[in-house]
DNA sequence: GTCTATAAGATGATAGAC
DNA sequence: GTCTATCATCTTATAGAC
């Protein structure tokens, strides 16, 4: 990948994640990187490319800073912890929400390729915890705590910098833990 | 308050918890009530003060659902409840999150002040929280508790809206409702 | 790869007629 | 209150030169 290309995708994210798909033009991207917007459309043909290319690299990221954070868990407590370490990782490098949780708010309004995407990212991640949980635990039990912990994080994110309080996640992440996985 | 005015908040909300405020422009909502854009400047001058409006009349009635759906409602327990359901009624009733979920979101995209009044609509949130636990609770757990409400429901409107499955709230909030109060 | 130039349309906003 | 007319600006996007 072009280290251009890659420049505007860092670029997109950080500002889609604090302000909104609809809130970001090329024009702007191009200022960022001290090009003109017409060389911005030779690395992403349409808008609509560039945010589906955003999806894509910031899953595969997730997905991979999730396994280094989980890789010496053994028990579902310690999964679960390294799960919420990996969004906790996400709010604080960035000092934003999360890119999908960004996208998820603003669904309706975006093309149709992007919303599916973003709801593979939320349906993944439930998949990846309904695996981590106790394999004794019923399935609607595993399915529906699942939900409840992305639904917990990414609230908490949006809490958290829509009110400038970074602690609103970190306790709210601490409750979480202890509530799913007893005390 | 004209009627006008009114079918103008009410278009503009609408729009806006789906899509997000930027993506919603003043032609937009002149078109859905078969008038022109210059005309909805005669009611809000500028953008910013039909998004300050909104906000306050959101919060507004978000209040007044509240304190209807807790009337009668003597122990925490059921306080909680009617809190989680007030949330659900803005979902469901309209198929979209939170005016507030959504202004949080892109919350660093937005006027200066939306944003503080989106924040002040959180801290009313967790305020009331904090007043509905059991006063013997310490208050540094009803304040993390309260946070922790605020931050699963709203992310759950979020899940449910971008996944297109309601289940995740509901069952997201059964589940909350248990691990604060207790079985 | 990046540029200039340009198109076609959207956007927030205002002035002034009715 | 609503309209027409208009504005400057921004937006996505393309064609073609360098």
């Amino acid at each position: 990948m072009t280290e251009t290309r890659k420049l505007l995708m860092d670029a997109a994210e950080a500002n889609i994640r604090q302000k909104g798909y609809n809130a970001v033009s090329f024009r702007e991207l191009a200022d960022d990187l001290g090009i003109k917007s017409a060389s911005v459309h030779y690395h992403f043909r349409k808008k609509e490319d560039l945010g589906l290319a955003l999806i894509t690299r910031y899953s595969e990221r997730f997905f991979q800073t999730l396994a280094q954070n989980t890789f010496e868990a053994a028990t579902a407590r310690e999964k679960l912890t390294g799960f919420c370490e990996t969004y906790r990782q996400a709010l604080v490098s960035s000092d934003s929400i999360c890119l999908c949780g960004m996208l998820g708010a603003e669904s309706c309004g975006l093309p149709e390729a992007m919303t599916t995407k973003v709801a593979g990212f939320f349906t993944a991640n439930i998949a990846w915890l309904e695996n981590a949980f106790p394999s004794h635990w019923p399935s609607a039990d595993k399915q529906s705590r699942a939900g409840q912990v992305v639904a917990t994080l990414q609230g908490a994110m949006m809490l958290a910098t829509s009110t400038g309080n970074p602690l609103w996640f970190r306790q709210t992440a601490t409750h979480l833990i202890e509530d799913v996985m007893g005390p």
